[in-house]
RNA sequence: CGGGAGAUGGUAGAGCGGUUGAAUACACCGGUCUUGAAAACCGGCGAAGGUAACACUUCCGGGGGUUCGAAUCCCCCUCUCCCGGCCA
């Protein structure tokens, strides 16, 4: 959520940067217009609530002493209706307030670049050359038929489209991809968790999936609960409502966990072979940072994401997301996208964020600093999504008989 | 899923319906003492909103009710613990 005050103070500064959000500036003022009245009646309806205090004392102390208390009590049940007045006043001040404010996504950097869509993302590096090749290299599910790897029809037996089923090597790959990743990310100093996959509304709602995004979640029926659709829910939320030291800071977390998403609004896209599925593997680091520091642990990721591939002999590109390609939450983003021979492309692998305050202001989650509470700064970051590193090893490490062989590192992680 | 008990500050643990936002102990922080530490003694010590700072308001698992007044009484929900069933 983003900071009211300070939308009270700079309306046209929070207004301008989240028009690239597509936010309409009559929502923004709405939004400021709704703070200011809830304020205000709360004002009122604490002002009558003192009264009331006060009364309810001299109540007991007329009683002792003795005293006709008829005429307080009259006071008293007339001033208790308009609190009751207030009270219903100030809830759906509040209502109307939060419907909106949950659903305003976060301001993006001053220097994150301006922008449309991901065609104006600004491309940092390259890492790696991509391989030449002397033949035309095949695509994931090509090979993955040649070698027997994915079977996609009984994926979709099993449960629905875009589900599959790795076996014996890939299930393997997998598998070893993961600890690979567990492994690189505790030598950066993340503490690895193993987390429910399946969390409840209030954490959904703190990391911004809800209440805007209910569409693309699966949600467990007659419950208040859902699949996650990313580590990022259970891993930031952890600290949800609590309230760290700063010498705990800055709290490095990292986990394995299967990722369910509806992929609401993507018919078409990807439909053939791996790339979007409806659940997928994913290694996540999130980090709870002291919100002067939050760039350096940024850094840290995106590097450490970087690596990894590199490690892996994976050719990738470091690209800086433009405002109007943002996520929700997110103040400013870094993805990696992998080089992928067979799509003669590069497509994301991993994307790193900042989002600042915004996480912690809805999920409540402070550190003690000289004795008052500040809102941490959040992150997080893929390292990696393992669905998509297998399929760009598949690609990448093809040989013209569709025979893949297995990265230098990994090959521990295959005995 | 069935039977019983419970939910209070970081922890432990009191709390006749009326200066109880909450005794007490431990932990923690500051000070005195000490070469330093420990002990002892003194002081401080929950959160949110609000304020320049006060004031003030709210919070004793969550929600609702009774009352002038609720941590204390009533109802519902959630969670925890013990016993049984099921089970990796």
């Amino acid at each position: 959520m983003i900071d009211l005050k300070f939308l009270q103070n700079n309306f046209d500064l929070v207004s301008q940067k989240l028009q690239k959000k597509g936010v309409d500036s009559a929502v923004i003022e709405r939004l400021g217009e709704e703070f200011a009245s809830l304020k205000a009646i709360n004002a009122k309806l604490e002002a009558a609530q003192a009264d009331q205090n006060q009364m309810s004392k001299l109540f007991g102390q007329y009683k002792k002493e003795g005293k006709d208390v008829a005429e307080l009590k009259s006071k008293v049940d007339a001033n208790k209706e308009l609190i009751a007045g207030y009270q219903e006043e100030s809830r759906s001040a509040e209502d109307a307030l939060y419907t909106i404010a949950l659903s305003i996504p976060n301001l993006p950097d001053d220097d994150v670049p301006h922008g449309e869509d991901e065609h104006d993302n600004i491309e940092l590096r390259r890492v790696l050359e991509p391989r030449r090749f002397d033949f035309i290299p095949k695509e994931h599910w090509e090979l993955a038929e040649m070698n027997g790897w994915i079977d996609f029809e009984r994926g979709v037996k099993l449960a629905k489209s875009r589900f599959s089923v790795l076996k014996g090597q890939a299930a393997r790959l997998e598998r070893a991809l993961i600890n690979f990743f567990l492994d690189q990310n505790a030598k950066r100093g993340f503490e690895e968790l193993c987390v429910p996959f399946i969390n409840n509304e209030a954490m959904l709602q703190g990391t911004g999936q809800l209440p805007k995004f209910g569409d693309d979640l699966f949600k467990i029926e007659d419950e208040n609960l859902y699949l996650i659709p990313t580590a990022e829910v259970p891993l930031t939320n952890l600290y949800h409502d609590e309230i760290l030291s700063e010498s705990d800071l800055p709290v490095l977390m990292t986990g394995y966990t299967p990722c369910f998403r509806k992929e609401a609004g993507s018919a078409g896209r990807d439909t053939r072979g791996m790339i979007r599925q409806h659940q997928f593997d994913k290694v996540e680091m999130v980090a709870i940072a002291h919100p002067d520091k939050s760039d350096e642990v940024f850094d840290m990721m995106v590097e450490n994401a970087s690596d990894i591939l590199t490690a892996l002999g994976l050719p990738h590109r470091v690209v800086r997301l433009c405002d109007g390609d943002l996520g929700f939450s997110a103040a400013t983003t870094i993805d990696l996208e992998v080089w992928l021979p067979g799509q003669n492309q590069y497509r994301e692998i991993s994307s790193i964020s900042n989002t600042r305050d915004f996480q912690a202001r809805r999920a409540k989650i402070r550190f003690k600093e000289d004795k008052k509470n500040r809102l941490v700064h959040t992150l997080n970051g893929s390292a990696l999504a393992v669905g998509r590193t297998l399929i760009a090893i598949m690609e990448n490490y093809q040989n013209v008989d569709g025979i893949i062989e297995i990265p230098e590192v990994l090959k521990p992680y295959m005995r």
